[in-house]
DNA sequence: CTAGTTGCAAAGAGTTTGCATGGCG
DNA sequence: CGCCATGCAAACTCTTTGCAACTAG
């Protein structure tokens, strides 16, 4: 955890806006284009290739996590809340509508136990997007079942 | 199952090989590109969007299923063995290595069971890939962990 | 002053699409 | 013959890289 690298890091007004828009959306999954364009409609324009870097960089010390949309549409970030994180828990994802549910859950501590012990694997919860139908879509599905 | 759709679908050389190459890799996960690249090998050329086109074909039928690797490089294709249920069952897929594990377990009913209830989603197991660290590269990973 | 950071544009990878041609049924 | 499939190239999307200009420390 310590800085076992000599290499310094500027803080920059670039990065502090994108540090800060995660302080202030802790729930959101963004792509790089929505904050690229959130900035960009609050009339403070960042470089694609800058969001991008600075995203590594928080990617790398751990501050946001990146992860895969499911529909291989753009990679996600999320800030890492150590307090109450979608690091722990897991995303539904509506195939239908897109809706997506955090499923902040005791529940999910025994899924990934049992998957730990009877499958040795570590669960990543926060790179993986459960699939499936939302309430509502199912009910349309079940009616239009081809 | 019956053919409810007018659609009438065309066996051509193309389609056959990769099917033919899927029914004789069963246990591979291969990418687009690795597709197009075994024909090219094998002397038989193949249109790389006749690939994807065939291939977004035989997923849509339930041939084959298609997985975003872990590192967001490019998809990957897989045989679907309905012998085995692939469609049932979990799959759990290591980020590190690649490594997918089938996961036919009764806890997984349960599961589902849970997340219709309590979370009011119906869980699509075929679509669903669960990401995460098999053992051994856990093992690496608690090592270097940063 | 030095080294990390930015912005632009160009390059890349993976995938999709338009359109004329080819081939199954 | 009609209609779906194929091939090629161009288009597209998301992301990375090269490089000169900039700026925090």
């Amino acid at each position: 955890m310590e800085n076992r690298e000599c290499r310094r890091n500027y803080r920059t007004r670039q990065q502090e806006s994108i540090e800060k828009y995660f302080r202030l959306n802790p729930d959101s999954c963004v792509t790089a284009d929505e904050i690229y364009l959130y900035f960009m409609n609050a009339g403070e324009k960042i470089g694609k290739a800058t969001i991008y870097r600075s995203l590594d960089r928080m990617v790398e010390s751990g501050a946001i996590k990146k992860f895969l949309s499911g529909g291989g549409e753009g990679a996600t970030y999320q800030l890492i809340d150590t307090g109450n994180g979608c690091d722990r828990h897991f995303h539904l994802k509506c195939t239908c509508c897109g809706e997506v549910i955090h499923m902040d859950c005791e529940f999910m501590d025994e899924f990934e136990q049992h998957i730990m012990e009877h499958h040795r694997f570590r669960v990543d919860n926060g790179r993986t997007i459960i699939y499936g139908l939302c309430e509502e879509c199912a009910q349309v599905h079940s009616l239009t079942e081809k």
